[in-house]
DNA sequence: TGGTTCGAAACACGCC
DNA sequence: GGCGTGTTTCGAACCA
């Protein structure tokens, strides 16, 4: 191989191993926010309940009012009462 | 091979390729199912909102009220307006 | 007018139906495979292995495909560079 | 009282932000990473290929005795039956 | 920006 | 009834 050719194969390898030291850091993160549910769920809450929370408090204000009003648009159309929820 | 080993073998097999067979067909349904939220997009429904609706009227009733009763505590519990929903 | 002006209301109720009666086959279909290993299991079978066995069936379709995509996706990866070659 | 009563509000708002905290440092990794295949593209390596070898390297983690096990699987299944012989 | 593809998260099932 | 596995679903990332 001449080392033009190395050059760039070792360049690969860098940006690979760098990218796969960040996907680890990145599972570890994951593995520890799971860790938060399960230590909730010890605690006796509902982790269905707080991940619904997270998400609207993560979407933009506007969002979760537009979601819900097609769904309750939805609901009236098929004749049922979303009052139920 | 004995034959009672052919026998076990060839049972094996049919009830593997059984198997199979019902998990061809059932994955020909899903593929319907995906058609149908296909078309309906096309037509300009919110499959999103359609798969909620499709979700709660598959839960058994109380459940549904149940799993809101929670949020809405949670949500009062963060001093969140749950009227925003 | 209500919201419910807003959406064809039988049209939606129709997809609705649809996707519904097609999720209760598939379920149905879920239950016949679920009766197949039942049965391996009562003639002796270890459904485990059998499970394991139709997975490895399943990947073993377009595996040599596959083989041979290795290396030409290394080779793709460092194709670019070859060009400065 | 209400429903607020029933939650112990304050550990609830601090297991959310906690897990909120996580969440976001797992999208600045997210980030982090993509900004990495940014960098490769820019430098002329095709990206799409460094991520299936990427793929590749985290599967053959453990591919050796995967391998091994497919014969040992086809074994088991048949191995209660043996017991027959 | 919208569609598509991909990986990760949620769900459902069977097992213990 | 909880756990682990496998499937399905969902959201994020990339491309056009």
């Amino acid at each position: 191989m001449s080392n033009v050719a190395n050059v760039a194969a070792d360049e690969l390898r860098l940006l690979i191993e760098r990218a796969e030291r960040l996907a680890d850091e990145k599972s570890g993160i994951a593995e520890d926010i799971s860790d938060v549910f399960k230590e909730a769920k010890a605690r006796g809450f509902d982790t269905k309940a707080m991940k619904t929370i997270i998400a609207i408090r993560k979407k933009e204000q506007g969002k979760v009012q537009e979601e819900m009003t097609v769904l309750e648009t939805y609901l009236s159309a098929l004749g049922m009462q979303y009052a139920m929820l």
